[in-house]
DNA sequence: TGAGAATACGAAAACGATTAAGAAGTGCAC
DNA sequence: GTGCACTTCTTAATCGTTTTCGTATTCTCA
């Protein structure tokens, strides 16, 4: 690995010059800093990281926080989908990403801030998670600049999938097509479940439609066992509903397998609307209606977030972003 | 941050004795040790991974080779499978993952290769990239260990999913299925793609078969709109195939999508199978018949090998490491 | 012409760890 | 009592940067 040192005998001046010149501090001379930029290229240098790191205490390197209790996280689409735009937003303003070590099993494992620390990541985004973890609490509670996606703390960033106003405008359109017994089946143990909980029943008031008790059910997301169960048991009420709302687009395919299994097609017989529009759900028929959340834009605003209180603290607030999805219209909801 | 020498002087020594008390060298008095360990935990010492990384030139940090042209890795169900056990692996080793910066449009950027070094990642994985790439050429070619996976250079180690025999195997399972006219339609541009169709030839004649040369089509990976023109053209045969073979599971719903618009009914009318098994598959109907690839112990492998080869390069052969598929029999292939 | 400002560069300390070499203390044999 | 071997700890150099402060040279202008 070519040094400073040999760039600075390469070019007869000090290595505090060569760093100068290379940082393009004022006090070097133009042809100086030309030379010794010009060696520097020609000699194939490149800064050691872990030196300037250990100088400077800025690594670019950002930590991701995305544990999966049952490895969902990187294979599900809409995280991964985060994660990736994430990714790319990241890279373009020269930062890298590091997963937050969350194997819990490994004998004299660091805590998530503790690792943190460690690795000396500038900036992190925790992207999904438990957030009731102690040890995320800690994490969020340090002095290192955290966004949080999908998840408000008081004290941190959070970029939000507009999950009030999705949930109000998939629940309008299916009432424009016609619908007015709509079923929904919401996940469960999320405040983003919540939010789309309580944004339904606002927008059920809001269209004046009387949506009976037993039209709500919970179910896990991503469970289709549990859909598959829901729906069975919305298909066995005396009125049934003509649209049935799910947690997500995965945990609807349960739902549409417990309607086929009846004999019931959709969307002639009944219809369904997903949540997240994650991609294979546009290749497969019926294409599903859903709402379709920009998880391009969540994944970039969430490293703008962390790069800016990182590298303009004082300037940058402290708040919730908001990011709106946008209804995308399958086939699985049916005029009536 | 707390450091060595803040515990050098809470324990009265110098900072050399703290290194190697923690790092349990054999010079260390064993009351002294214990001492030092018991401080180092109670004012909550961490080492710091960059002063370490300068001086041992290691960083137990790994890099993954993770691009997407089209933004199609993170969220290709298979990669991110292999990603997902790379990580856990790797984690239990106590090592981290860290992206290879693949944001081609930044100025200054460096090549993959300079970003290791930059880095200092002790070892590299290639999991999803254009292998004929220079760039890939250069860091496969450099004295970091590298691990590839489904992709084969001469002087790296390769885990490699086994494409041969599972392709022999579905092909023999549908075979014993009844099938005789079985149709492939075939991945493109790239290593995998010419093994598996390699597979496929041998099997035809292994099994007496005779496929008739417009059986055979090309279409890219993950297209969804090639599989289902490719379809087209099948099912327009004055023979039609009783079975189709897909490039892999996603691209297999292009295909589904072209028989179901033509009245015809998967499996009952015709039979279609796909490759790799992603998750979402065993979840929709008719589930689908495929190769399912293990993506788990492919990661595992994965990271297992490059550790290996960086903390035993001596011992560690240069191999190609092979990983079994299996057949999951879903419900699109129909005995007949 | 000479004082002060401006410019261009260097010396050296520092970041937090590792490690080779050396030194002090102890025990034991002769 | 001296020499030698151990054990246990320290000294000091080092990794590759950054940055403060100092110095030498040149420039400016009264």
């Amino acid at each position: 690995m070519v040094s400073m040192k040999d760039i600075s005998s390469a070019c007869g001046v000090s290595v505090a010059t060569v760093s100068k010149a290379l940082n393009n501090h004022e006090d070097i001379g133009a042809e100086t800093k030309r030379r010794i930029r010009e060696v520097a290229k020609q000699m194939g240098y490149f800064p050691n990281s872990a030196a300037k790191a250990l100088k400077t205490n800025r690594t670019q390197n950002l930590g991701v926080l995305f544990e999966e209790d049952d490895h969902s996280g990187l294979t599900h689409d809409y995280f991964a989908c985060v994660l990736d735009s994430l990714k790319s937003a990241a890279e373009e303003k020269g930062y890298d990403i590091t997963f937050i070590n969350s194997c819990r099993t490994r004998p004299g494992r660091m805590s998530f801030l503790e690792h943190c620390r460690y690795r000396g990541f500038d900036g992190v985004i925790i992207v999904c998670v438990n957030f009731l973890d102690p040890e995320v609490l800690e994490l969020v509670n340090s002095d290192i600049p955290t966004v949080t996606i999908d998840h408000l703390f008081n004290n941190t960033c959070a970029i939000m999938s507009d999950n009030v106003k999705g949930m109000h405008d998939l629940l309008s359109y299916i009432y424009e097509m016609g619908h007015r017994r709509i079923a929904y089946i919401h996940g469960t143990e999320s405040s983003v479940a919540q939010r789309r909980l309580a944004s339904f029943y606002k927008t059920v008031a809001e269209l004046g439609l009387d949506i009976p008790d037993e039209y709500i059910l919970p179910a896990a997301y991503r469970d289709t066992k549990a859909a598959y169960a829901a729906t069975e048991k919305l298909l066995d009420l005396k009125k049934r509903p003509t649209c049935i709302l799910y947690p997500d687009d995965f945990a609807c395919y349960g739902g549409i397998n417990a309607i086929s299994e009846r004999g019931l097609r959709v969307p002639d017989d009944i219809s369904v609307a997903g949540f997240d529009g994650i991609r294979i759900a546009r290749h497969i028929e019926p294409k599903l209606t859903t709402l379709k959340q920009d998880t391009n834009l969540l994944g970039r605003r969430a490293a703008e977030k962390v790069i800016s209180l990182i590298e303009q603290p004082k300037t940058t607030l402290i708040e919730q972003i908001v990011v709106e999805g946008e209804v995308y219209v399958g086939g699985s909801v049916k005029k009536i």
